[in-house]
DNA sequence: TTTACTTCCTACAGCGACTGGAGAAGCAAG
DNA sequence: CTTGCTTCTCCAGTCGCTGTAGGAAGTAAA
């Protein structure tokens, strides 16, 4: 597993040829060796480091949060409590979004069930315009429940 | 209610001035009156659309959305069936992102709980860097997770 | 050897929905 | 008249990419 091009370790780890470039460009992967020409060379090492990227990315650790957990990775030997402590909290705001999320899903499923008659009386519309109308206080809700910079 | 300042408005609507502004250009709001020296006006409507449209962020809907819904509401007599199908749409999405956050949960409850020792055999480090150790299938599971566009 | 195709390089714009700042001008109170 | 607040326009930054332009280099077949 030595001298990679940037497509085989793309192919390889699943992380994308330009997304590995942006990586590599904000720190999570040291410079790659180049050839003459200037490509950049991988080995298994390296697909190795993009596949737990890639992983964390899945479970949706930012990147900051993956530098460190790297870091840690790098130093065997040292406790784990940092990158424990990383997990739990990352855990803590999931479960924060899923509570916000289902407190959207009661307001939303309580708006709709409309009759079907016009707009002048649509509930849609109505809770829309009237935040009395609302069950809960849900002022800020999809912001928790975002997920900090991913868009489709 | 007539001829509040930007700052009066956002007050009284809950939308930051600067938002106020971009909302404008993104024609969700009409343009605004202006006095002699340029400065926007605003009247208890506009304070009411900014109201509407600030509910409807923070029950998740995406700007696009919301201009269809306001165009809907200032047409009474129409059938409400596109306000209803949009909120069946958007309930339907926050339902899928609680199922991919509920299963994102699981994979990180089942990492943490670190029996304490060095990094050499963190469960968190460890799970990571081995997709293998996962008990579901979680590819793109953050993604499918995300609010679009919103970040903190 | 020429052509054609693919991959690679850098650099930058765009996504969504804002937020915050610069620099200039307006306005009210002391 | 000065101080301090608000407003104006314009622009950069957030997050994590993705896609494109425009070019050079590598590979394979004719």
């Amino acid at each position: 597993m030595r001298d990679l091009t940037i497509g085989e370790a793309a192919r390889r780890s699943g992380v994308k040829v330009n997304t590995i470039r942006f990586y590599e460009g904000r720190g999570l992967l040291p410079e790659a060796p180049r050839t003459d020409s200037g490509r950049r060379l991988y080995d298994g090492a390296a697909v190795g480091r993009l596949a737990f990227i890639r992983h964390a990315r899945d479970l949706g650790f930012p990147l900051e949060d993956i530098a460190d957990l790297l870091a840690l990775q790098g130093q065997p030997g040292t406790s784990c409590a940092p990158a424990d402590s990383l997990a739990r909290r990352h855990l803590a705001s999931v479960e924060a979004r899923i509570a916000a999320l289902t407190a959207l899903k009661g307001e939303l499923t309580r708006m709709i069930a409309c009759d079907g008659s016009d707009t002048a009386h649509c509930r849609v519309i109505e809770s829309l315009a009237d935040h009395a109308l609302c069950a809960g206080d849900h002022a800020r809700l999809a912001e928790v429940a975002a997920v900090p910079g991913v868009s489709d």
